[in-house]
DNA sequence: GTGATGATTTAA
DNA sequence: TAAATCATCACT
């Protein structure tokens, strides 16, 4: 696929905002194919979803299972469309869409995006010219787009982070397979490619 | 206060 | 394959 410049179809594109509308696993499909927008420190940058995992708040490798509460997870309690983002490994930060029902402690990891827009920011941010490199990674797209903690709990329908309409795709161009990194729940096929 | 851990990335 | 690197969490 060709990246697309941000001023055809996307300056067209609507603001995605049906969070609550989805449960957990039919909105980590549902946002592949979308584009990821980020407005920081004055630059825009862009990429569209090519990656998602689901944690549900009955699995056990959700920060939030067992509808356990801590100053980490806080954010994944609010209402779908919440930022959730962490910090780990001592270096990464981690980007997740909260859904399903308030207070219930479900999100979207969002772990690869294909650059759009801002690719030079990008570039310049990442520290590489390579754009295979720029948003293949939960860390790395963290980086890319500018995303930090002071992006934890923020709305995903305001104007510094949010998703726009973009593509839409069919059940068949989705792949399902196991999550990535975890050493809990990988039986549950919870992870969501474009094909 | 202490120690183990981690939804990762990078370089070797 | 292993090191980097530290906030977060549970608690000997």
């Amino acid at each position: 696929m060709e990246l697309t410049p941000l001023n055809t179809s996307l300056s067209r594109a609507s603001k995605f905002k049906d969070y609550d509308k989805y449960d957990t696993l039919s909105l980590s499909k549902c946002l592949l194919g979308k584009v990821l927008v980020s407005c920081h420190e004055g630059h825009i940058t862009a990429g569209m979803i090519t990656e998602t995992e689901a944690y549900l708040h009955d699995d056990p490798s959700c920060h939030a299972y067992m509808n356990k509460k801590t100053n980490r997870n806080e954010a994944m309690f609010m209402k779908a469309g919440t930022g959730y983002v962490y910090f780990i490994y001592g270096m990464h930060y981690c980007f997740n869409v909260v859904s399903g029902e308030e207070g219930l402690g479900e999100a979207v990891l969002i772990r690869s995006l294909m650059p759009l827009y801002g690719i030079e920011i990008m570039q310049q941010r990442r520290s590489t010219q390579n754009t295979k490199q720029l948003c293949n990674g939960p860390g790395k797209l963290c980086q890319a787009l500018g995303i930090d903690i002071s992006y934890n709990k923020c709305s995903l329908q305001g104007d510094a982070l949010y998703i726009l309409d973009y593509i839409q795709l069919s059940e068949n161009e989705i792949i399902s397979t196991p999550r990535i990194g975890i050493s809990k729940g990988r039986e549950f096929l919870y992870r969501f490619c474009v094909k």
